[in-house]
DNA sequence: AAATCCAGTCACAAACGCGTCACAAGGCTG
DNA sequence: CAGCCTTGTGACGCGTTTGTGACTGGATTT
């Protein structure tokens, strides 16, 4: 069974340590301003907050992306309130999700078992391959037969969000929800100008094109 | 905007009727022997307690995934304690996630809204079969023997609608207010256009012709 | 058999929906 | 703070969809 690492800022750690039973499978490790120090095989979660020492929280996000040796972990920020504006900073400093804080053990174990115990399905998220495309949600990187394509951030959110909903029908609604731009108000054909950008530049890097339009409904991303 | 339907075990579901303030995207029902009561367009969640009236929680669970009305909720088991084996035995009976409870308010809502804002809810995908024909209620794809007929908006609306009242004489008045076209008023005969232009798209697309006219009353779609 | 009714089909104009462009307003970087 | 990148928006044009009136042929009634 793998053991999951997992990444603390402050005290939290010592703490779970009393409160996990099974303590075969975690570990628990501060996060400091030089990442973590142990290494230990197996998948690895990191809760990083808003403001970590000196070191603001997006930074510490981008540096565990940018290593090599932890840039697969998934990577929570706690925010300290729910704001929109933050929300959107973290995930596109490379955050897989986030948790309004203050951090508690539970809340930490909730989240870490909930997907685990998920784990076919996780990793159909982290890393999502069909056909010549494949989506690497770790590093925000997509390919196509391997090859780099080059995407914004929004672009990269969209091209995720189709594929973690495959086969069904995404009205201009949902995606803009599910990219989390309800506030403030989109204009809804707004997103067809997404599309377009999405498309074009899969193009570009010699893609094909996965989204198929459904008049008058939306788009969907075509999976078999 | 999609209403999310949460199924609770227990009397939770009405005190968080008064807890949740828009209404408009909730409906709460309880989650009895015989599944939930009133089921509603869009994604659904279940939690359910590990021990309910007389019957397993895991019974329950299983129960919930071999309906095909709620075998695409989101199943959260409710467990008294941490008990690792436990755990695995209600994944294994196929909920997605855990709590140990007991079951609150503001931990139903997290939950329920912390995944839906990271988009992966999931929709209930209703299916559709009858015979040669099959309709994929997410993709709006209709097919016959597996091959993709191609319609257009309004053909698929009417097949669709068809579909859901099978073996009953529809009116063309019935057709017209079952696409939602009472405004502007429609001339009843351009119905009959529409069951022109649908039959040819079947038959384009290979198919045979479900439709059947009944003279002087409207058309039916024969099922059995 | 004639008259009447009714449904299937066609052509066409108007409305609709989508792709795209240029531009402006932030946001980020150096 | 200057310049570049990203992203939301209004506008334009094109192709598609759709409601309608007219015509036709088969069914039903008288």
């Amino acid at each position: 069974m793998d053991v999951i690492n997992i990444f603390l800022t402050g005290e939290l750690g010592e703490s779970l340590e009393d409160f996990v039973h099974d303590q075969r499978r975690f570990t628990f490790d501060k996060l400091g301003p030089d990442g973590p120090r142990r290494l230990v095989e197996g998948p690895m979660w990191a809760f990083v907050d808003w403001v970590m020492d000196d070191l603001a929280g997006l930074e510490m996000c981008r540096r565990l992306r940018a290593d090599p040796r932890t840039a697969d972990a998934h990577v929570t920020m706690v925010l300290e309130e729910d704001d929109p504006e933050d929300r959107r900073r973290a995930l596109r400093a490379g955050a897989d999700d986030y948790v309004v804080g203050p951090l508690t053990r539970t809340a930490v174990l909730d989240r870490v078992l909930a997907l685990q115990s998920r784990g076919v399905e996780r990793h159909a998220t982290r890393r999502f391959e069909a056909g010549a495309l494949t989506i690497d949600m770790a590093a925000l990187q997509a390919r196509w037969n391997g090859e780099p394509i080059p995407l914004r951030p929004n672009e990269f959110r969209l091209l995720r969000y189709f594929a973690e909903n495959p086969n069904r029908v995404l009205t201009r609604e949902d995606l803009i929800g599910g990219l989390g731009k309800r506030e403030p108000p989109i204009d809804e054909r707004t997103v067809d100008v997404w599309i377009g950008r999405l498309r074009r530049a899969i193009k570009v890097a010699g893609g094909g094109n996965p989204l198929r339009t459904v008049r008058s409904m939306g788009y969907v991303f075509d999976l078999n």
